[in-house]
DNA sequence: ACTCTTTTTTTCGAAGCTCGAAAAAAAGAG
DNA sequence: CTCTTTTTTTCGAGCTTCGAAAAAAAGAGT
């Protein structure tokens, strides 16, 4: 049940709506600020002012611009970048990457490793990204303490961003990456998957088409999706759910990674694909280790000719129909942004999945449906962590004005 | 983008709070409603002697409870059944009924009508519609002006609530109900979707059991589904939204009432169990006007032996099954009610349902499945209307303070 | 060079809200 | 009839936001 609110909650948000309106738009003026807003100019001069003089904003007297207009010119205001940082993190399959972030989103420093994920225990795997984060801060040594660290993983967590509950690179289930790493660093953490950040970041990136329901489907060796629905991210009730590649395509159909049948990404993962062109049985286990390379010479033939590899596309872009067919039932329709490298296929996919969801009663809004393509998910990972850890660090730390910026309370409700 | 929060807000939320508090609870104490809100004692002090002077809660100076306790008895605070009344209308295949309801949610009044609504041009099914309402308030001549209209429909309306898009009820599309209503009484008007009124009553039915995460299906000519993920119904972005009997089963497969193939519907709505139990083929018409005491015999035979009608529930059960496993991978596995005439065959469906759930990767954490079943389903949209327009009432003109009670402002952000 | 106009930002008093502490009220217990 | 316990109300303090007015910082015009 929702709470009542307090006199001093008041402050709190709107000092966070502040913060929020300044990272969104970049360089605002008060009088901007006023606008989007709703508040008074008076309150958000108080609030600016408290603001920068905390040392979270600063003011750019913009000499530059001749300002043409008459009048006093606008302040702009930006955030300051040495008011905090965080660290980012990612892992993925054989691939460890973390990174000092300040304020403002820029990386100050950087540390990857390539691990050999499958094999490691997972004492080991946590032992590497703890080495990885220790090594990144040993560099700075002189520098504050990161107010929070955002870890994506290539896999599902629970919906309290504490656990990696399953991931296709490791055997072990159950990680609390959240739980290790505050211990071990003493700083607030939270881990996401990683097509959840895609999505956050698609929102920053392009506000204008990525705005309030889209989806970002990832077409790699699985397939993973991140959803935003009226304006906010979608999870499970338990996990982080949204998890597309596994909604029932046909009923006992091809095996899946994940050893059910029938699965669209036992029909449009790479592997599945590639499967399907080298026309090995639908219920052959999973093969891994495809590499993209491979992966793009399949997609050459599939363009050449009218052979298995084609149909194996065939397959897989009717899988994504059909799956997107139901969601859209479910949400209505809405843009899709296929991300990953089977995007850099989506020329011989298209037609196939809009063959698929016109035949689906999903499909019928098919003017709301506009696709799109992505082809490295890394950065749009990296920058979805950033985005939404500042978040957080806006809201949680900053906003509640009289906190020390040494984040000292490690608060259990970090979701 | 969310907006300030000004001074008066605040008092305006936690007014809506203590109503919200005192509708949930029945009669709560001022002691309770602080604890529950969270807000001082001398504020819900102040709010509610408000609330009572303004003539929408009572107190009830229970005489009959000895109390037992020592110390200064709590006195329950109640809703004022007089404090206002709402019009809760509800059209179904040849059904019309229209009721207007105290503040408390107890009907005043009832009408109810048969018109043939397939027959009906839609300008005379909406006549029909104001005729009834008209005739209903002329039988309470004397009476303050409801405050609002609520009407219920089998099929899908916008997100806004303003028309209904389709209903298998009528040939005709894109109703605009919430306009011609409010035009007609001038009273703020919505469309509701009867599914997910459904789901809002179970919700003040048994909180318990129905809190945060559920889903309520409806088994009978077709298939609906109301959701209600963390504690908010869920609607899709245009429409109603959560169509699950149209989520794609088999691609290609049967012949749905909606036009396209393979839906759940097109194998688990009364029409094509009744289908599959003649062994009529896949892709015949749906047929109109099977009666409930049709299935309830079909059923009887289904059950007594293993024949083409225990083959028709077997494969309705399966597709059932197989859509929430779809279901589950995105949102994760919730408590299912299954409501209406299919319901009461549940026990013959539930063995494929579950063997189904476990044949997908949404069925993986079943501990958090359970089934339950209502069989009746019009009192439960009536309820779920019913308490959905009553906490509009409380939320937009009570909680503004210094409404006048008579609902002269038909906003327009009535979602 | 100076004044006028325009726009942004700050200042200041007023009004409203919630809170904590204390007081008042309303019972049962002894 | 007094004491204890619990609920409810009262009252002043401390915030916050708001509107109006003042101050600041430019360009425009003569």
């Amino acid at each position: 049940m929702s709470v009542g609110i307090r006199h001093d909650d008041l402050r709190r948000r709107n000092r966070a709506m502040v913060i929020a309106a300044v990272r969104r738009t970049g360089q605002p003026s008060r009088t901007e600020i006023a606008a989007t807003t709703g508040l008074s100019h008076s309150t958000i001069s108080a609030i600016s002012s408290d603001l920068i003089a905390e040392g979270y904003l600063v003011q750019d007297k913009g000499g530059e611009t001749p300002s043409l207009k008459r009048g006093r010119p606008q302040v702009a205001l930006t955030l300051n970048p040495d008011a905090a940082t965080i660290i980012v993190a990612g892992l993925s399959l054989n691939f460890l990457s973390a990174a000092i972030v300040d304020y403002t989103g820029s990386v100050v420093a950087e540390q990857r490793r390539k691990p050999c994920t499958a094999t490691l225990s997972q004492a080991d795997l946590v032992g590497e990204l703890i080495a990885t984060i220790r090594q990144l801060m040993a560099g700075q040594a002189g520098a504050r303490r990161p107010l929070r660290i955002i870890l994506s993983v290539q896999g599902t967590t629970d919906a309290g961003a504490r656990t990696m509950l399953w991931s296709p690179i490791t055997p072990h289930l159950d990680i609390p990456f959240a739980d290790v790493l505050e211990r071990e660093f003493a700083i607030p953490a939270t881990v996401e998957n990683d097509c959840n950040m895609m999505a956050v970041a698609l929102r920053w990136r392009d506000p204008q088409r990525y705005r309030d329901n889209f989806i970002a489907i990832l077409l790699s060796h699985g397939i993973g999706m991140g959803l935003v629905l009226k304006g906010e991210l979608f999870t499970g009730t338990r996990s982080s759910g949204g998890e597309f590649g596994h909604m029932t395509h046909q009923p006992d159909g091809a095996l899946c990674r994940c050893g059910q049948r029938g699965c669209v990404e036992a029909y449009a993962g790479n592997y599945a694909i590639w499967r399907n062109a080298r026309r090995n049985p639908e219920d052959s286990a999973p093969q891994d280790g495809i590499e993209e390379a491979d992966m793009r010479a399949l997609a050459a033939r599939a363009r050449a000719a009218d052979g298995p590899e084609r149909e194996a596309y065939r397959q897989a872009g009717s899988a994504i129909g059909f799956g997107l067919g139901s969601l859209f039932a479910l949400i209505d329709p809405a843009p899709v942004a296929f991300v990953g490298g089977g995007a850099a296929a989506f020329d011989i996919l298209e037609p196939d999945i809009r063959a698929a969801i016109a035949r689906t009663a999903g499909g019928r809004h098919s003017d709301a449906i506009s696709f799109d393509t992505v082809s490295d998910e890394l950065p749009l990972i990296r920058q979805g962590c950033t985005m939404r850890a500042l978040t957080f660090v806006d809201q949680e730390i900053f906003a509640s004005g009289t906190a020390s910026a040494q984040g000292e309370s490690i608060g259990k409700d970090v979701a």
